[in-house]
DNA sequence: CTTCATGTTTTGTGATCACAACAATACAAC
DNA sequence: GTTGTATTGTTGTGATCACAAAACATGAAG
Protein backbone atom coordinates (compact mmCIF):
# COMPACT_ATOMS: atom_id res chain seq x y z
CA UNK A 1 0.00 0.00 0.00
CA UNK A 2 0.62 3.58 0.24
CA UNK A 3 2.10 3.34 -3.59
CA UNK A 4 1.31 5.78 -5.93
CA UNK A 5 -2.35 5.58 -7.36
CA UNK A 6 -3.69 2.06 -5.95
CA UNK A 7 -7.30 0.98 -4.14
CA UNK A 8 -5.68 0.43 -1.10
CA UNK A 9 -7.62 -2.85 1.04
CA UNK A 10 -10.18 -0.63 2.64
CA UNK A 11 -11.63 0.27 -0.54
CA UNK A 12 -9.92 3.63 -0.38
CA UNK A 13 -8.04 5.48 -3.29
CA UNK A 14 -4.94 7.37 -2.40
CA UNK A 15 -3.70 8.32 -5.30
CA UNK A 16 -1.09 11.24 -4.77
CA UNK A 17 2.35 10.10 -4.85
CA UNK A 18 4.56 10.46 -2.14
CA UNK A 19 5.79 12.58 0.18
CA UNK A 20 8.55 14.45 -0.84
CA UNK A 21 10.50 17.46 0.51
CA UNK A 22 9.19 20.82 1.72
CA UNK A 23 6.21 19.51 3.38
CA UNK A 24 5.98 17.64 6.59
CA UNK A 25 4.56 14.06 6.59
CA UNK A 26 1.88 15.85 8.88
CA UNK A 27 0.78 17.75 6.70
CA UNK A 28 0.92 15.37 3.87
CA UNK A 29 -1.14 13.05 5.65
CA UNK A 30 -3.49 15.50 6.45
CA UNK A 31 -3.88 16.52 2.97
CA UNK A 32 -4.53 13.22 2.07
CA UNK A 33 -6.91 12.45 4.58
CA UNK A 34 -8.69 15.74 3.71
CA UNK A 35 -9.00 14.95 -0.19
CA UNK A 36 -10.22 11.75 0.85
CA UNK A 37 -12.90 13.06 2.85
CA UNK A 38 -13.71 15.89 0.32
CA UNK A 39 -13.97 13.62 -2.51
CA UNK A 40 -16.48 11.57 -0.48
CA UNK A 41 -13.95 8.28 -0.15
CA UNK A 42 -14.90 8.06 3.58
CA UNK A 43 -18.60 6.56 4.18
CA UNK A 44 -20.68 7.83 7.51
CA UNK A 45 -19.83 6.16 10.03
CA UNK A 46 -16.53 4.48 9.36
CA UNK A 47 -14.36 3.97 12.26
CA UNK A 48 -10.82 5.53 11.71
CA UNK A 49 -7.98 4.10 13.26
CA UNK A 50 -4.51 5.81 13.84
CA UNK A 51 -2.50 2.40 13.22
CA UNK A 52 -4.76 2.16 10.08
CA UNK A 53 -4.02 5.14 8.88
CA UNK A 54 -0.40 4.69 9.42
CA UNK A 55 -0.45 1.65 7.73
CA UNK A 56 -2.15 2.95 4.70
CA UNK A 57 0.10 5.71 4.37
CA UNK A 58 3.44 3.41 5.26
CA UNK A 59 4.01 6.51 7.68
CA UNK A 60 4.11 6.42 12.04
CA UNK A 61 1.47 6.94 14.27
CA UNK A 62 3.30 10.61 15.29
CA UNK A 63 2.18 12.06 11.88
CA UNK A 64 -1.00 10.30 11.57
CA UNK A 65 -1.93 11.86 15.20
CA UNK A 66 -1.39 15.23 14.41
CA UNK A 67 -3.36 15.37 10.99
CA UNK A 68 -6.25 13.80 12.69
CA UNK A 69 -6.31 15.89 15.98
CA UNK A 70 -6.89 18.64 12.48
CA UNK A 71 -9.25 16.86 11.31
CA UNK A 72 -11.38 16.25 14.44
CA UNK A 73 -10.89 20.14 15.00
CA UNK A 74 -12.54 21.19 11.71
CA UNK A 75 -14.81 18.61 12.48
CA UNK A 76 -13.92 16.15 9.18
CA UNK A 77 -13.81 13.74 12.09
CA UNK A 78 -15.47 12.86 15.12
CA UNK A 79 -13.89 11.58 18.32
CA UNK A 80 -16.08 10.19 20.78
CA UNK A 81 -15.93 9.61 24.26
CA UNK A 82 -14.50 6.14 24.16
CA UNK A 83 -11.20 7.81 22.26
CA UNK A 84 -12.48 5.95 19.08
CA UNK A 85 -12.42 7.92 16.13
CA UNK A 86 -14.89 8.08 12.96
CA UNK A 87 -16.61 9.67 10.28
CA UNK A 88 -19.41 11.52 11.34
CA UNK A 89 -23.12 10.14 10.43
CA UNK A 90 -25.23 12.72 9.34
CA UNK A 91 -28.43 13.58 10.84
CA UNK A 92 -31.97 15.59 9.58
CA UNK A 93 -31.61 18.01 12.01
CA UNK A 94 -27.50 18.38 11.64
CA UNK A 95 -28.10 18.79 7.43
CA UNK A 96 -30.15 21.48 8.04
CA UNK A 97 -28.08 23.41 10.37
CA UNK A 98 -25.18 22.97 7.62
CA UNK A 99 -27.36 24.08 5.46
CA UNK A 100 -28.36 27.56 6.70
CA UNK A 101 -24.66 28.24 7.79
CA UNK A 102 -23.29 27.45 4.49
CA UNK A 103 -26.11 29.82 2.95
CA UNK A 104 -25.23 32.19 5.82
CA UNK A 105 -21.13 32.05 5.08
CA UNK A 106 -21.59 31.36 1.21
CA UNK A 107 -23.72 34.59 0.58
CA UNK A 108 -21.16 36.56 2.30
CA UNK A 109 -18.54 35.10 0.73
CA UNK A 110 -19.88 35.70 -2.12
CA UNK A 111 -20.74 39.09 -1.77
CA UNK A 112 -17.61 40.32 -0.69
CA UNK A 113 -15.78 38.17 -3.69
CA UNK A 114 -18.18 39.69 -6.77
CA UNK A 115 -16.06 42.66 -7.18
CA UNK A 116 -13.55 40.85 -7.38
CA UNK A 117 -14.34 38.44 -10.12
CA UNK A 118 -12.72 39.00 -13.70
CA UNK A 119 -13.45 38.23 -17.09
CA UNK A 120 -10.94 35.74 -16.82
CA UNK A 121 -12.16 33.70 -13.63
CA UNK A 122 -15.78 34.17 -15.30
CA UNK A 123 -14.52 32.28 -17.97
CA UNK A 124 -13.13 29.57 -15.99
CA UNK A 125 -16.58 29.71 -13.70
CA UNK A 126 -18.53 29.34 -16.92
CA UNK A 127 -16.11 26.26 -17.80
CA UNK A 128 -16.41 24.37 -14.51
CA UNK A 129 -20.65 24.92 -14.69
CA UNK A 130 -20.21 22.98 -18.53
CA UNK A 131 -17.71 20.53 -16.83
CA UNK A 132 -20.03 19.85 -13.94
CA UNK A 133 -23.31 19.19 -16.04
CA UNK A 134 -21.59 17.02 -18.55
CA UNK A 135 -20.32 14.87 -15.30
CA UNK A 136 -23.99 14.90 -13.98
CA UNK A 137 -24.71 13.35 -17.93
CA UNK A 138 -21.97 10.86 -17.67
CA UNK A 139 -23.11 9.94 -14.45
CA UNK A 140 -19.51 10.64 -12.88
CA UNK A 141 -20.03 10.95 -9.47
CA UNK A 142 -16.60 11.83 -9.09
CA UNK A 143 -15.52 14.40 -11.38
CA UNK A 144 -18.87 16.14 -10.42
CA UNK A 145 -17.97 16.39 -6.53
CA UNK A 146 -14.66 17.41 -7.70
CA UNK A 147 -15.71 20.05 -10.27
CA UNK A 148 -18.40 21.01 -7.90
CA UNK A 149 -16.58 21.99 -4.91
CA UNK A 150 -13.98 23.78 -7.55
CA UNK A 151 -16.71 25.47 -8.83
CA UNK A 152 -17.81 26.91 -4.86
CA UNK A 153 -14.27 27.70 -4.06
CA UNK A 154 -13.20 29.51 -7.24
CA UNK A 155 -15.74 31.61 -6.79
CA UNK A 156 -15.09 32.63 -3.21
CA UNK A 157 -11.66 32.90 -3.05
CA UNK A 158 -11.81 35.36 -5.85
CA UNK A 159 -12.59 37.74 -2.34
CA UNK A 160 -9.75 38.69 -0.36
CA UNK A 161 -9.51 37.27 3.64
CA UNK A 162 -8.59 34.38 5.35
CA UNK A 163 -11.01 33.87 7.77
CA UNK A 164 -14.73 32.82 6.12
CA UNK A 165 -13.33 30.44 3.83
CA UNK A 166 -12.12 28.33 6.24
CA UNK A 167 -15.08 28.02 8.03
CA UNK A 168 -16.59 27.34 4.99
CA UNK A 169 -14.34 24.40 3.97
CA UNK A 170 -15.43 23.17 7.23
CA UNK A 171 -18.66 22.53 6.74
CA UNK A 172 -17.85 20.85 2.94
CA UNK A 173 -16.00 18.74 5.09
CA UNK A 174 -18.70 18.03 7.20
CA UNK A 175 -21.40 17.31 4.62
CA UNK A 176 -18.79 15.59 1.84
CA UNK A 177 -19.13 12.08 2.64
CA UNK A 178 -22.94 12.37 3.54
CA UNK A 179 -22.84 14.17 -0.17
CA UNK A 180 -21.50 11.41 -1.46
CA UNK A 181 -22.84 8.16 -0.06
CA UNK A 182 -26.42 10.09 -0.84
CA UNK A 183 -25.76 10.81 -4.85
CA UNK A 184 -24.79 6.93 -5.22
CA UNK A 185 -27.78 5.67 -3.80
CA UNK A 186 -30.45 8.39 -4.93
CA UNK A 187 -28.80 9.04 -8.19
CA UNK A 188 -27.56 12.12 -9.33
CA UNK A 189 -30.80 13.09 -11.61
CA UNK A 190 -32.44 15.21 -8.90
CA UNK A 191 -28.86 17.27 -9.00
CA UNK A 192 -30.16 20.50 -10.13
CA UNK A 193 -28.25 23.73 -9.11
CA UNK A 194 -28.60 27.28 -9.74
CA UNK A 195 -24.33 27.94 -10.96
CA UNK A 196 -25.59 29.76 -14.44
CA UNK A 197 -27.93 32.15 -12.45
CA UNK A 198 -25.34 32.78 -9.84
CA UNK A 199 -22.99 33.52 -12.98
CA UNK A 200 -25.63 36.39 -14.67
CA UNK A 201 -25.96 37.70 -11.66
CA UNK A 202 -22.10 38.39 -11.59
CA UNK A 203 -22.30 39.29 -14.97
CA UNK A 204 -24.95 42.07 -14.11
CA UNK A 205 -22.85 42.89 -10.86
CA UNK A 206 -26.28 42.34 -8.76
CA UNK A 207 -25.26 41.34 -5.88
CA UNK A 208 -28.81 40.40 -4.57
CA UNK A 209 -29.51 38.20 -7.26
CA UNK A 210 -26.26 36.61 -6.59
CA UNK A 211 -26.71 35.86 -2.97
CA UNK A 212 -30.65 34.40 -3.96
CA UNK A 213 -29.06 32.64 -6.24
CA UNK A 214 -26.40 30.98 -4.07
CA UNK A 215 -29.07 30.70 -1.29
CA UNK A 216 -31.17 28.33 -3.68
CA UNK A 217 -28.88 26.77 -4.69
CA UNK A 218 -27.48 25.47 -1.12
CA UNK A 219 -31.26 25.11 -0.52
CA UNK A 220 -32.59 23.32 -3.75
CA UNK A 221 -29.08 20.99 -3.41
CA UNK A 222 -27.89 20.09 -0.17
CA UNK A 223 -31.39 20.93 1.49
CA UNK A 224 -33.68 19.66 -0.66
CA UNK A 225 -33.73 15.61 0.77
CA UNK A 226 -37.69 14.53 1.04
CA UNK A 227 -38.65 12.48 4.13
CA UNK A 228 -38.59 9.04 1.76
CA UNK A 229 -34.82 9.82 0.33
CA UNK A 230 -33.83 9.80 4.23
CA UNK A 231 -35.95 6.81 4.41
CA UNK A 232 -33.98 5.29 1.92
CA UNK A 233 -30.78 6.20 2.93
CA UNK A 234 -31.73 4.59 6.41
CA UNK A 235 -32.23 1.61 4.84
CA UNK A 236 -29.32 1.48 3.22
CA UNK A 237 -31.29 0.92 -0.07
CA UNK A 238 -28.03 1.29 -2.75
CA UNK A 239 -28.34 3.21 -5.64
CA UNK B 1 5.57 26.33 37.57
CA UNK B 2 1.95 24.21 36.98
CA UNK B 3 0.75 24.63 40.27
CA UNK B 4 -2.78 26.08 41.22
CA UNK B 5 -3.46 29.85 40.61
CA UNK B 6 -0.53 31.35 40.14
CA UNK B 7 1.55 33.51 37.35
CA UNK B 8 4.35 31.78 36.00
CA UNK B 9 7.71 33.73 34.40
CA UNK B 10 5.66 34.05 31.21
CA UNK B 11 3.21 36.53 32.88
CA UNK B 12 0.55 33.99 32.22
CA UNK B 13 -2.15 32.59 34.54
CA UNK B 14 -2.60 29.37 34.74
CA UNK B 15 -5.79 28.67 36.89
CA UNK B 16 -7.33 25.49 36.80
CA UNK B 17 -5.34 23.33 39.65
CA UNK B 18 -3.90 19.71 37.84
CA UNK B 19 -4.88 17.06 35.54
CA UNK B 20 -6.62 13.96 37.28
CA UNK B 21 -8.94 11.60 36.00
CA UNK B 22 -11.17 10.85 33.38
CA UNK B 23 -9.57 13.39 30.87
CA UNK B 24 -6.66 13.82 28.63
CA UNK B 25 -3.40 15.65 29.16
CA UNK B 26 -3.79 16.65 25.81
CA UNK B 27 -7.11 17.86 26.71
CA UNK B 28 -6.51 19.57 29.61
CA UNK B 29 -3.50 21.18 27.91
CA UNK B 30 -6.22 22.49 25.24
CA UNK B 31 -8.39 23.66 27.82
CA UNK B 32 -5.92 25.60 29.32
CA UNK B 33 -4.66 27.22 26.41
CA UNK B 34 -7.68 27.66 24.93
CA UNK B 35 -8.93 29.78 27.86
CA UNK B 36 -5.59 31.81 28.35
CA UNK B 37 -6.27 33.05 24.56
CA UNK B 38 -9.93 33.67 25.01
CA UNK B 39 -9.41 35.31 28.30
CA UNK B 40 -6.69 37.18 26.22
CA UNK B 41 -3.37 36.18 28.24
CA UNK B 42 -1.61 36.17 25.09
CA UNK B 43 -0.93 38.91 23.43
CA UNK B 44 -0.67 38.84 19.77
CA UNK B 45 2.12 38.26 17.96
CA UNK B 46 3.48 36.34 20.65
CA UNK B 47 5.37 33.28 19.94
CA UNK B 48 4.47 29.85 21.45
CA UNK B 49 6.75 27.16 21.94
CA UNK B 50 6.11 23.21 22.02
CA UNK B 51 8.56 23.36 24.85
CA UNK B 52 7.73 26.48 26.58
CA UNK B 53 3.92 25.40 27.06
CA UNK B 54 4.92 21.66 27.90
CA UNK B 55 7.54 23.25 30.93
CA UNK B 56 5.13 25.64 31.94
CA UNK B 57 1.95 23.05 32.31
CA UNK B 58 4.17 20.25 33.22
CA UNK B 59 3.34 17.63 30.50
CA UNK B 60 5.55 16.19 28.09
CA UNK B 61 5.78 17.48 24.36
CA UNK B 62 3.59 15.10 23.36
CA UNK B 63 0.34 16.70 24.81
CA UNK B 64 1.31 19.78 23.76
CA UNK B 65 1.63 19.07 20.52
CA UNK B 66 -1.79 17.94 19.58
CA UNK B 67 -3.25 20.82 21.69
CA UNK B 68 -1.62 23.65 19.80
CA UNK B 69 -2.50 21.23 16.56
CA UNK B 70 -6.25 21.58 17.45
CA UNK B 71 -5.55 25.51 18.31
CA UNK B 72 -3.97 26.16 14.70
CA UNK B 73 -6.99 24.28 13.02
CA UNK B 74 -9.22 26.54 14.93
CA UNK B 75 -7.09 29.71 14.24
CA UNK B 76 -6.53 30.25 17.42
CA UNK B 77 -3.12 30.51 16.89
CA UNK B 78 -1.32 30.49 13.83
CA UNK B 79 1.56 28.02 11.71
CA UNK B 80 4.16 29.81 10.19
CA UNK B 81 6.35 28.97 7.00
CA UNK B 82 9.41 28.74 9.59
CA UNK B 83 7.53 25.99 11.75
CA UNK B 84 7.23 28.81 14.49
CA UNK B 85 3.66 28.69 15.65
CA UNK B 86 2.51 32.36 17.24
CA UNK B 87 -0.60 33.94 18.64
CA UNK B 88 -2.08 35.57 15.22
CA UNK B 89 -1.61 39.41 14.83
CA UNK B 90 -4.65 41.84 13.95
CA UNK B 91 -5.18 44.24 10.86
CA UNK B 92 -8.23 46.02 10.08
CA UNK B 93 -8.87 44.01 6.79
CA UNK B 94 -9.19 40.78 9.10
CA UNK B 95 -11.43 42.41 11.82
CA UNK B 96 -13.86 43.73 9.29
CA UNK B 97 -14.16 40.25 7.74
CA UNK B 98 -14.12 38.42 11.62
CA UNK B 99 -16.93 41.09 11.93
CA UNK B 100 -18.73 40.46 9.11
CA UNK B 101 -18.48 36.69 9.93
CA UNK B 102 -19.16 37.24 13.06
CA UNK B 103 -22.83 38.96 12.03
CA UNK B 104 -23.86 36.49 9.59
CA UNK B 105 -23.31 33.44 11.90
CA UNK B 106 -24.05 34.95 15.30
CA UNK B 107 -27.46 36.52 13.96
CA UNK B 108 -28.13 33.05 12.53
CA UNK B 109 -27.44 31.02 15.93
CA UNK B 110 -29.52 34.06 17.78
CA UNK B 111 -32.51 33.66 15.35
CA UNK B 112 -32.38 29.70 15.99
CA UNK B 113 -31.87 29.74 19.78
CA UNK B 114 -34.94 32.54 20.15
CA UNK B 115 -37.72 29.55 20.47
CA UNK B 116 -35.61 27.79 23.01
CA UNK B 117 -34.87 31.17 25.37
CA UNK B 118 -37.17 30.38 28.59
CA UNK B 119 -37.54 32.53 31.45
CA UNK B 120 -35.45 31.35 33.45
CA UNK B 121 -32.27 31.29 31.07
CA UNK B 122 -33.61 35.20 30.05
CA UNK B 123 -33.02 36.20 33.90
CA UNK B 124 -29.53 35.05 33.87
CA UNK B 125 -28.94 36.64 30.56
CA UNK B 126 -30.26 40.10 32.37
CA UNK B 127 -28.11 38.89 35.28
CA UNK B 128 -24.89 38.95 33.37
CA UNK B 129 -25.89 41.96 31.39
CA UNK B 130 -25.91 43.64 34.84
CA UNK B 131 -22.29 42.07 35.70
CA UNK B 132 -20.93 43.55 32.50
CA UNK B 133 -22.08 46.97 33.17
CA UNK B 134 -20.62 46.67 36.50
CA UNK B 135 -17.26 45.44 35.51
CA UNK B 136 -17.07 48.03 33.04
CA UNK B 137 -17.71 50.59 35.43
CA UNK B 138 -14.68 49.18 38.03
CA UNK B 139 -12.63 49.03 34.92
CA UNK B 140 -12.07 45.53 35.42
CA UNK B 141 -11.34 44.04 32.03
CA UNK B 142 -10.96 40.37 32.86
CA UNK B 143 -14.67 39.76 34.42
CA UNK B 144 -15.69 42.02 31.82
CA UNK B 145 -14.26 39.32 28.86
CA UNK B 146 -15.50 36.53 30.95
CA UNK B 147 -18.78 38.26 31.40
CA UNK B 148 -19.29 38.93 27.84
CA UNK B 149 -18.06 35.86 26.55
CA UNK B 150 -20.45 33.79 28.77
CA UNK B 151 -23.26 36.25 27.77
CA UNK B 152 -23.07 35.50 24.07
CA UNK B 153 -22.64 31.78 24.75
CA UNK B 154 -25.43 31.51 27.05
CA UNK B 155 -27.42 33.07 24.32
CA UNK B 156 -26.90 30.85 21.45
CA UNK B 157 -26.51 27.79 23.01
CA UNK B 158 -29.58 27.79 24.29
CA UNK B 159 -30.40 26.91 20.46
CA UNK B 160 -30.45 23.14 18.96
CA UNK B 161 -27.33 22.17 17.01
CA UNK B 162 -23.39 21.45 17.24
CA UNK B 163 -22.26 22.68 13.91
CA UNK B 164 -23.04 26.66 13.85
CA UNK B 165 -21.83 26.97 17.16
CA UNK B 166 -18.13 25.59 17.11
CA UNK B 167 -17.46 28.20 14.04
CA UNK B 168 -18.80 31.12 16.21
CA UNK B 169 -16.10 29.81 18.59
CA UNK B 170 -13.24 29.85 16.00
CA UNK B 171 -13.99 33.62 15.57
CA UNK B 172 -14.09 34.41 18.92
CA UNK B 173 -10.96 32.70 19.75
CA UNK B 174 -9.48 34.48 16.41
CA UNK B 175 -10.52 38.44 17.92
CA UNK B 176 -10.06 37.46 22.05
CA UNK B 177 -6.31 38.28 22.02
CA UNK B 178 -6.43 41.59 19.70
CA UNK B 179 -9.68 42.68 22.40
CA UNK B 180 -7.91 42.21 25.40
CA UNK B 181 -4.80 44.09 23.67
CA UNK B 182 -7.30 47.11 22.17
CA UNK B 183 -9.22 47.44 25.62
CA UNK B 184 -6.00 47.23 27.25
CA UNK B 185 -4.77 50.27 25.11
CA UNK B 186 -7.86 52.41 24.49
CA UNK B 187 -9.83 51.91 27.47
CA UNK B 188 -13.12 50.33 28.49
CA UNK B 189 -15.18 53.56 27.85
CA UNK B 190 -15.73 53.19 24.31
CA UNK B 191 -17.75 49.90 25.54
CA UNK B 192 -21.01 50.22 24.71
CA UNK B 193 -23.51 46.75 23.94
CA UNK B 194 -26.54 46.08 22.78
CA UNK B 195 -27.41 43.83 24.89
CA UNK B 196 -30.09 45.19 26.68
CA UNK B 197 -32.05 45.72 23.47
CA UNK B 198 -31.59 41.78 22.16
CA UNK B 199 -32.71 40.89 25.50
CA UNK B 200 -35.92 43.00 24.95
CA UNK B 201 -36.68 41.57 21.09
CA UNK B 202 -36.70 38.40 22.83
CA UNK B 203 -39.12 39.20 25.45
CA UNK B 204 -40.95 40.47 22.23
CA UNK B 205 -40.27 37.48 20.47
CA UNK B 206 -39.21 39.56 17.68
CA UNK B 207 -36.84 37.78 15.43
CA UNK B 208 -35.80 41.13 12.87
CA UNK B 209 -35.31 43.53 16.20
CA UNK B 210 -33.10 40.41 17.63
CA UNK B 211 -30.96 39.78 14.45
CA UNK B 212 -30.61 44.21 14.01
CA UNK B 213 -29.86 44.57 17.88
CA UNK B 214 -26.86 41.55 17.41
CA UNK B 215 -25.52 43.09 13.83
CA UNK B 216 -25.85 46.75 16.17
CA UNK B 217 -23.69 44.99 18.75
CA UNK B 218 -21.01 43.41 16.80
CA UNK B 219 -20.46 47.26 14.89
CA UNK B 220 -20.21 49.19 17.59
CA UNK B 221 -18.45 46.93 19.98
CA UNK B 222 -15.58 45.23 17.64
CA UNK B 223 -15.74 47.03 14.44
CA UNK B 224 -15.94 50.20 15.84
CA UNK B 225 -12.16 51.02 15.97
CA UNK B 226 -11.52 54.48 14.44
CA UNK B 227 -8.57 55.13 12.20
CA UNK B 228 -7.31 56.74 15.33
CA UNK B 229 -7.52 53.75 17.54
CA UNK B 230 -5.53 51.78 14.93
CA UNK B 231 -2.67 54.17 15.60
CA UNK B 232 -2.00 54.41 18.85
CA UNK B 233 -2.61 50.34 19.24
CA UNK B 234 0.07 50.17 15.95
CA UNK B 235 2.26 52.81 18.25
CA UNK B 236 2.44 50.47 21.28
CA UNK B 237 1.12 53.35 23.61
CA UNK B 238 -0.39 52.06 26.16
CA UNK B 239 -3.32 53.16 28.51
C1' DC C 1 29.80 50.29 12.45
C1' DT C 2 28.28 46.99 9.09
C1' DT C 3 28.40 42.54 6.85
C1' DC C 4 29.19 37.91 6.33
C1' DA C 5 30.74 33.39 7.90
C1' DT C 6 30.95 30.16 11.68
C1' DG C 7 29.56 27.64 15.63
C1' DT C 8 26.13 27.04 19.25
C1' DT C 9 21.53 26.70 20.99
C1' DT C 10 16.82 26.30 20.48
C1' DT C 11 12.85 24.29 18.30
C1' DG C 12 9.75 21.28 15.61
C1' DT C 13 9.43 16.64 13.61
C1' DG C 14 9.23 11.75 13.45
C1' DA C 15 9.91 7.15 15.33
C1' DT C 16 9.69 3.96 19.00
C1' DC C 17 8.47 2.01 23.34
C1' DA C 18 5.57 1.18 27.43
C1' DC C 19 1.22 1.37 29.21
C1' DA C 20 -3.76 1.71 30.15
C1' DA C 21 -8.33 1.72 28.37
C1' DC C 22 -11.37 -0.41 25.60
C1' DA C 23 -13.48 -3.93 22.51
C1' DA C 24 -13.96 -8.52 21.18
C1' DT C 25 -13.74 -13.21 21.92
C1' DA C 26 -14.03 -17.54 24.25
C1' DC C 27 -15.72 -20.18 27.70
C1' DA C 28 -18.20 -21.67 31.76
C1' DA C 29 -22.53 -21.66 34.49
C1' DC C 30 -27.21 -21.59 34.65
C1' DG D 1 -29.93 -20.49 24.31
C1' DT D 2 -28.64 -16.76 27.51
C1' DT D 3 -25.87 -14.52 30.73
C1' DG D 4 -21.79 -13.41 33.16
C1' DT D 5 -16.78 -13.64 33.54
C1' DA D 6 -11.98 -14.25 32.22
C1' DT D 7 -8.77 -13.74 28.49
C1' DT D 8 -6.88 -11.99 24.44
C1' DG D 9 -6.18 -8.49 21.02
C1' DT D 10 -6.57 -3.87 19.52
C1' DT D 11 -6.31 1.09 20.09
C1' DG D 12 -5.20 5.69 21.89
C1' DT D 13 -2.05 8.06 25.03
C1' DG D 14 2.17 9.81 26.86
C1' DA D 15 7.18 9.92 27.34
C1' DT D 16 11.63 9.72 25.42
C1' DC D 17 15.19 9.78 22.02
C1' DA D 18 17.45 11.13 17.68
C1' DC D 19 17.64 14.25 14.13
C1' DA D 20 17.29 18.31 11.02
C1' DA D 21 16.06 22.90 10.38
C1' DA D 22 15.89 27.36 11.98
C1' DA D 23 17.28 31.13 15.05
C1' DC D 24 20.75 33.16 17.66
C1' DA D 25 25.25 34.57 19.08
C1' DT D 26 30.01 35.16 18.23
C1' DG D 27 33.71 37.00 15.94
C1' DA D 28 36.57 38.21 11.87
C1' DA D 29 36.91 41.04 7.65
C1' DG D 30 35.71 45.02 5.15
Amino acid sequence: MAVTGTINNDGIIMPIPMPDTGITRQEWVYRQLREAIMGGQFVPGRSVTLRGIAQMLDVSLTPVREAMRRLIAEHALEAHGNRRVSVPEMSRAKLAEICAARIALETLAAARAMPAIDKKRLERLWQLNDLIDEAVAARDIATYLARHREFHYMFYSAGPGSVIMPLIESLWLQFSPFMRYAVDHIGVDYLKDRHAEALRAVERRDVADLRFALEADVREGLGSLTEADWQQLENGNGV
